[in-house]
DNA sequence: CAAATTAATGTAAGCGCTTACACTGATTTT
DNA sequence: AAAATCAGTGTAAGCGCTTACATTAATTTG
């Protein structure tokens, strides 16, 4: 119960009867000291309690052993769950991870990234790469080795993610295929977010190579909640000709729009198909299972913390890994209805 | 592109013509500092673009502005919310949030504890009661403050959270009041997790206060997946008499029963009722809507930052704070079938 | 108006640690 | 056997910051 003072080196050291260098090249660098010593400080260590202070350590080595990542919210499970097996690993490696959110602002990206430079962060975990040349550029001027993860990102930087471009135009590629010819999309919101940028451009793009033109392929952009999707897809209904198809931008806007359509009276997907993305646990439960593309964002987080370890100790990377995504077929895409409204 | 070397307070300095003390305390306490000084110096931060050391300050000041999370895994909605709001709160007041995962294990919880006394955190979030005494022992030497989260504890120590079982009580009674007797309960593994303890003893207590005896209430354990939840479901409906309500203690375990008792041909709440916990998201996206108590991990989060931050800077604060609960009853909680199976 | 008080700033001593360098004695090399 | 090397340890100089105390100038007081 007692608060007792914090022990340091210099404590050790006494009872030890060593110099705080042996004691700190114990902790550090234990080949350098010789066995019987060792254990005689290991003892004392123990026997006091002690463990490093890290100010002083990060103050005289020039380094923090800590990692920082600063993502859009982890009250969203895709983030959630790549942050969590990022923490595992980096934990793995002895280092820790200090989290801020961004609120998928710009702005209070950078300042979060001024805090971790100020924390002094070895490396650093961001979001995509749809990011203010000036942030970057204050990463590169205080050396920060950093990491743009969900996605691939430009010309340079580092980047391990999903090429989400790619898998939307290959899970609309499987849509069409099912002979749909009027698709519609509800998207994420796109400004500042190349996640749902490139699902759009994805799904575009697919769609213009089957002779679709951007004109008749209505896209509205919705945020991150059921109701959204469900306003949007309310609205993509009451076109004319109805879409046969609705591709949305993620899971959370998939399930609302299956919502609305139960609402409408609409059958899924006897009268409108509707796919997802992300794969997160919701997709599986609703009744009929969502089709959508499987993201694993587990095996993301891990690769991301092993790249950025290599870069904060130099090691050659890779630019980009790409983690591969997959299209889950399930129960909401089928054939259009024989006789579409028009 | 240049790598600067990174601007110290010396060189605010001299670039102000001010003494290092001065430059400290227009960051830190502005108002001992004449207006005129404090511009300069300011103009020469910017200038710079210099931001303090984490490393010098937290040696000097014998303080980090750092708060420390240890919570089982982010890869659950409930801790994600909860951690996402506790977060944000403490970044209002100027504090860094450091995350660590115990993965429900005890022995890792104490472990990360080390790290993060290492670290020297101000203070410390914890998830719930259950944990040795020589953990919570190592927390009050070390002096740090802590607070236990998710639920209400025992004798000593803050907490802010649910009273888990109370809400459980609460639920089985309506259960009861629909004119169900032949119970049966999903739990989480409750060892060492006082939550899923919690709602076990609420459900247990209510029945118990109907006359309906522990050895008439089966109880089966389940992790935290919806196969589990499922597996469980299954063995109960194989007991005769069949039960007429199962109760689970988590939306994820009751998602999962929701999903087997289609999968059996059974009608949901018309052969069988089924409750969840926790009103996560999931439990309005299936179908029927999940009967469920609803537990705002935000509004948690938020209480709990709050009294973190009197608990490190030595304001009175009251032991202990419950967020309400409250029942939601949506679709899978019906009247017992009028012809039960024996 | 001298003395006392106050306001604004400077001086300098660490905070606890790492690490370059120095030192010692033992081992290897020539 | 002297010289060179090396392993093990100690000495001590900071790392960048805060803050108690000292100093100076401005203001108030008796």
């Amino acid at each position: 119960m007692s608060e007792l003072a914090k022990p340091t080196l210099d404590d050790v050291a006494r009872a030890a009867g060593v110099s705080t260098a042996t004691v700190s090249r114990c902790l550090n660098a234990p080949d350098l000291v010789i066995a019987a010593t060792r254990e005689r400080v290991m003892q004392a260590v123990e026997a006091l309690g002690y463990t490093p202070d890290f100010g002083g350590r990060a103050l005289a080595s020039r380094r923090t052993n800590t990692v920082g990542a600063i993502i859009p919210t982890m009250d969203n499970a895709i983030f959630a769950r790549g942050l969590q097996s990022f923490q595992e690993a980096l934990s793995r490696f002895g280092k820790t991870l200090l989290v801020a959110s961004s609120g998928y602002s710009p702005a209070r990206e950078r300042e979060q990234m001024e805090v971790m430079a100020g924390r002094g962060v070895d490396g650093l975990l961001l979001i995509g790469s749809a990011r203010p040349e000036a942030s970057v550029e204050f990463l590169r001027r205080r050396g920060i080795p950093f990491l743009g993860a969900w996605n691939l990102g430009g010309e340079d930087g580092y980047f391990v993610g999903f090429d989400n471009r790619a898998a939307a135009a290959g899970l609309t590629e499987k849509v069409l295929a099912k002979g749909h010819r009027r698709l519609a999309m509800i998207a994420g919101i796109t400004e500042m977010n190349d996640r749902a940028a490139d699902r759009m451009e994805g799904v575009r793009s697919a769609a213009e190579r089957a002779g679709i033109g951007a004109d008749q392929l209505p896209v509205i952009e919705a945020a991150y909640t059921f109701d959204d999707g469900a306003r949007a897809f309310g609205e993509l209904m009451a076109r004319s000709p109805r879409p046969t198809a609705v591709l949305c931008g993620n899971d959370v806007l998939a399930v609302g729009a299956l919502q609305k359509a139960r609402e409408l009276g609409l059958r899924v997907p006897g009268d409108v198909s509707i796919t997802g993305f992300d794969d997160i646990d919701l997709a599986g439960v609703v009744d009929p299972k969502l089709t959508t593309v499987r993201v694993p964002h587990n095996r993301m987080g891990e690769a991301a913390a092993e790249m950025l370890i290599k870069l904060m100790s130099k090691q050659p990377v890779e630019r980009r890994i790409e983690i591969p995504t997959e299209v889950v077929e399930r129960g909401t895409l089928g054939p259009p209805p024989a006789d579409p409204v028009a």
